[in-house]
DNA sequence: GCCGCATTAG
């Protein structure tokens, strides 16, 4: 039935204002619709709920909706597809009303299973979707392609990408949407093979090949091993003429920064002629994840000064790159650009923030942009936890975890991996063992973070074998876990296992990191091996292209001071290509001291003196030298410089666990609230020691008396 | 009415 003559003008006016969003004109109009009368006509009623719904004032749609007494399919469709376009906050809402619509008796139509689907593709729980698909299977409005495009998005999203792909196959018509979303489920899992199959057939079919398919195709293909095919890619979007799209250019941005091609990255950066926040966005991001921190920080203040407002993800891609170099001034005034746009309860955005300030040692302003959120999600959790790890706050991470379980929050394989970290630091067993029956509990245990967490934390704890075991249980291992086992090995006094462990690692193809080199090139100390030390030393660029750090000359200083090549050594640290500063050179003096090649020794001393070292050991260790080359003027000087410098002796720290808590306290300390336990516990300790005859080659008697 | 490009924790 058309609507009543008196009625179209409203009609067609708000059909108008709905596709302007204009809500100040179609409020005039409602309110003009109500004064003539004409409120209770179903159609007016309808669009009317139709325009709010599309204007996002959702509140005032359902006011609408709910005055409305004889409600039609259309009418509910309205309702449904506005909640739904709202994103995961209205997908609940969208699915209830599907469900009170069946109570009434209502029958949807293809419209409203498209809706639906669209609302249920947000909710990472399929049930409704699944109770939607089978109505529409029963009414089979799954024949419409629209319905059948949203359903495959449905359980694309849901990660079910093999269950999207029946859905797919027996679609009875496809279009280029339906195409594009099969494609980009495939992207969301990673899955590039299939998608490249999925592609191929697409053009075998003589499919419209779009913008959406490029870019869906494009993300599918971000990984070094497929670079190749993301180059043909590129080819096939230049001959269909969509470099005219900013999307599928913003897509090849970040295809190539992924593919660490960050040249050609670049080039599609600059040739992009229309750059929109997305584009910035993925440039600032593939320089930050690259290595480049410093370009993405330069490119945003460029981003800054065109005038174009950063989103959300831009923050999130410049966070990164304070925290990744440090950076903690400029990762303030980013704080204060969150402030001021209003993105302090973006969950992702204070993630960033979080680890930022963790990164830069800032916990006060990391537990300040945590408690900002109301209700912090796991990554979130799991970041201020893994903050307090790294700052050596290993303590304060376990009691979080204990409130973040008490807020109901399940966790993951990162957050383990963290809160082991922890137990591996305080040395703690008792508490590394109690996270690794958690890890068991919540299914974790195989996990790749979870065990080399695992064999970290038992091998620094001296449960070598248990550490092992964790190792060897692991389904598949990644540079990390080879790294942990050598560490532990290593550090246990197994350095010819450790170095075999290595070549297991080079056998089966897991290509060594720069900690892989730390790992091997302190076994080689350990060991007193030189000359295996300088040939990993060489291998590490030579093979691996790994440009050698501060630490790892540190290891083959230490390699060749230990076997007494002093000399070799000096010359080594004078022949470095980095800026090594203080750290090489203390190094070097300890290694003269053991050997007693005071001049050597006396040079390296100096040569500290003049770099201004903070560390008190360098000046005790020069004066000791002094004091044994009788050189009593130069000993007083090294002192009176130390003392000019406010240099102190730190005092030695240990550490003890009792009850499940670890107290850490000082020679001399007698403030500490638990001192008494603590002695008790030492002398219990000691007098064990001797009843099993161990043969001490320390003088515990002084840790005995504090 | 259905699809895409940029983001968080080891």
């Amino acid at each position: 039935m058309p609507p009543p003559p008196g009625s179209r003008f409203f009609f067609n006016s708000l059909l108008d204002c709905t596709k302007q969003k204009d809500l100040q004109k179609g409020k005039a109009l409602h309110a003009q619709i109500i004064r003539v009368g004409c409120s209770s006509c179903i159609y007016l009623a309808n669009s009317l709920v139709n325009l709010y719904a599309k204007c996002g004032n959702l509140a005032k749609a359902k006011l609408v909706f709910d005055n409305i007494s004889h409600r039609v399919v259309v009418t509910w469709n309205c309702l449904i597809n506005g909640y739904s376009q709202q994103g995961s906050s209205g997908s609940l809402y969208a699915m209830k009303l599907f469900q009170d619509m069946r109570a009434e008796n209502t029958m949807p139509n293809a419209h409203t299973f498209a809706g639906i689907f669209t609302a249920a593709s947000y909710v990472t729980n399929a049930a409704v979707g699944f109770q939607a698909h089978a109505l529409a299977i029963k009414m089979s409005s799954f024949y419409d392609v629209f319905v059948g495009s949203s359903l495959v998005n449905v359980y694309c999203k849901a990660g079910l990408v093999s269950d999207a792909r029946k859905v797919f196959d027996r679609m009875p018509e496809r279009n280029s949407v339906s195409w594009a979303t099969m494609i980009s489920g495939y992207a969301i899992q990673r899955l590039a093979v299939e998608a490249i199959h999925l592609f191929e057939f697409m053009r075998c079919e003589g499919e419209v090949l779009n913008e959406f398919v490029f870019t869906s195709i494009l993300s599918a293909v971000t990984n070094p091993e497929f670079l190749d095919s993301g180059k043909q890619i590129h080819c096939l979007s230049v001959k269909n003429g969509l470099l005219a799209f900013v999307s599928v250019v913003n897509a090849l941005v970040t295809m190539y920064a992924k593919c660490e091609s960050l040249d050609d990255s670049c080039r599609m950066f600059e040739l992009s002629s229309d750059k929109n926040a997305i584009t910035w966005s993925a440039m600032i991001t593939g320089y930050a994840q690259s290595g480049n921190s410093r370009k993405a920080l330069k490119l945003f203040s460029k981003m800054h000064h065109s005038g174009l407002y950063p989103s959300d993800f831009t923050l999130v891609g410049v966070l990164n790159a304070c925290s990744d170099v440090v950076a903690v001034e400029e990762g303030k005034q980013m704080h204060n650009l969150v402030v001021k746009l209003g993105f302090e309860s973006q969950i992702y955005i204070m993630t960033a923030l979080v680890d930022m300030y963790a990164k830069c040692g800032c916990m006060e302003d990391a537990q300040k942009g945590f408690s900002c959120l109301k209700e912090p999600d796991l990554v979130l959790w799991t970041s201020m936890i893994a903050g307090y790890v790294q700052n050596g706050h290993n303590e304060v991470a376990l009691s979080l975890y204990c409130k973040m379980q008490m807020e109901g929050i399940v966790p993951n394989e990162l957050t383990m991996s963290s809160l082991l970290k922890g137990c591996s630091s305080l040395a703690s067993l008792d508490q590394g063992q109690q996270i690794h029956a958690h890890a068991i509990k919540y299914g974790l245990g195989s996990e790749v973070p979870v065990g080399s967490a695992l064999s970290t934390m038992y091998a620094k704890c001296g449960c070598l074998q248990e550490g092992n075991l964790a190792f060897k249980r692991m389904p598949r291992r990644d540079a990390v876990s080879w790294n942990a086992m050598i560490s532990g090995l290593s550090q246990n006094g197994y350095g010819m296992q450790a170095l075999q462990l290595f070549e297991e690692m080079r056998r089966e193809g897991t290509k060594p990191d720069h900690v892989t080199f730390v790992n091997v090139l302190s076994a080689c100390s350990h060991m007193g091996l030189v000359e295996k030390g300088r040939t990993y030393f060489r291998m590490m660029s030579d093979e691996f292209g790994i440009v050698p750090r501060v630490e790892h000359y540190a290891c083959l200083v230490d390699v060749l001071g230990r076997a007494g090549k002093v000399t070799e050594a000096k010359e080594f640290i004078e022949s470095a290509t980095i800026d090594h500063g203080l750290y090489l050179w203390r190094i070097l003096l300890s290694a003269c001291r053991n050997h007693r090649n005071y001049e050597l020794g006396a040079y390296a001393g100096e040569k500290l003196l003049e770099l201004g070292s903070p560390e008190s050991s360098a000046y005790v260790l020069l004066s000791s030298i002094y004091t044994a080359l009788g050189r009593a003027e130069d000993v007083e000087r090294v002192r009176s410089v130390m003392k000019d410098r406010g240099v102190n002796k730190e005092p030695g720290c240990s550490w003890i666990e009792l009850k499940s808590h670890v107290h850490v306290f000082v020679v001399g300390d007698e403030m500490h609230p638990h001192i008494g336990e603590i002695r008790g516990a030492i002398k219990r300790l000691s007098k064990q020691m001797k009843d099993e005859l161990y043969e001490s080659t320390c003088d515990f008697s002084s840790a005995v008396d504090i």
